[in-house]
DNA sequence: ATCGAGGTTGCACCTAAGTGCAAGGTCAAG
DNA sequence: CTTGACCTTGCACTTAGGTGCAACCTCGAT
């Protein structure tokens, strides 16, 4: 893991535009460890970790609000295991109550493609006079 | 159902703000189907029903503009059986992947909150470190 | 020394689905 | 005829997660 990555270097290594680093960084997620005499962000091994870690909380349903938690406790110290578990647990909560809804959306939609295709198409948009009496 | 309705009557029977109704036909989905003599809107049970409609559609996922597509064609015209049902076979696929992502993702986070919990909080941000490894 | 690639900043803009506000017009009751 | 509730318009702002652009700076190679 080599310890000096311009922006787009990092930018490659953890396949995140440029533009969204500046933008994390913007909103206080990751700082660049160093600047060159010529202005220019120095990134770690580190970085690199992190933008990895993030892009993962996003893939499972963190917002960058709940990363930035993660990462960092109020004062900037380590979040502490309650601050976590309970993150965990609010988006398990949700999970499921988004898993509830699909399911539900899933079953009217079924029945309102099967009505569709049993109408045999003389009056197939009667699917959304079906959809009205939701 | 009576048939003249203000815009904050047709707003209460709907249970959509007034504010909703005007930002809906800005954009095109509903407009008055007359004007008082001050100028003010009114609209028919007609409308009201297009309104119960729209929040119907946004409860199963449909967006703004499906909705748009669901209630008139291009032309202005009753929308097409074709139309209807493929735009119901889109948003079916599409929560068939949403129903899919979250399951992974319950999984994950299951893991992350069962490790968390047998640690008995002597490092629980482990955890932090265990979604950093997905 | 100069050229192009890549860096810097600040600022504006994007989508989606609204919300908020100000300045003014209307309506019905008292 | 005034008061208060409701209506009108237009415009700006919101959240989340970015994208795009202009103007300028730096670096390495030729």
């Amino acid at each position: 893991m080599p310890n000096d990555y311009t922006i787009s270097q990092l930018a490659k290594a953890a396949e995140i535009p440029t533009t969204t680093i500046r933008y994390y960084e913007r909103i206080g997620l990751v700082e660049p460890d160093n600047r060159s005499q010529g202005n220019y962000r120095l990134y770690s091994g580190e970085s690199l970790n992190k933008l990895k870690f993030i892009r993962a909380s996003q893939a499972i349903g963190f917002t960058l609000e709940d990363v930035k938690a993660l990462l960092s406790d109020d004062d900037g110290s380590i979040p502490t295991c309650d601050n976590v578990q309970s993150l965990i647990e609010e988006r398990l909560a949700d999970i499921e109550q988004r898993l509830k809804d699909l399911r539900r959306v899933r079953k009217v939609l079924k029945n309102a493609l099967e009505q569709c295709q049993t109408q045999k198409k003389t009056d197939c948009c009667q699917v959304v006079a079906e959809l009205k009496a939701q």
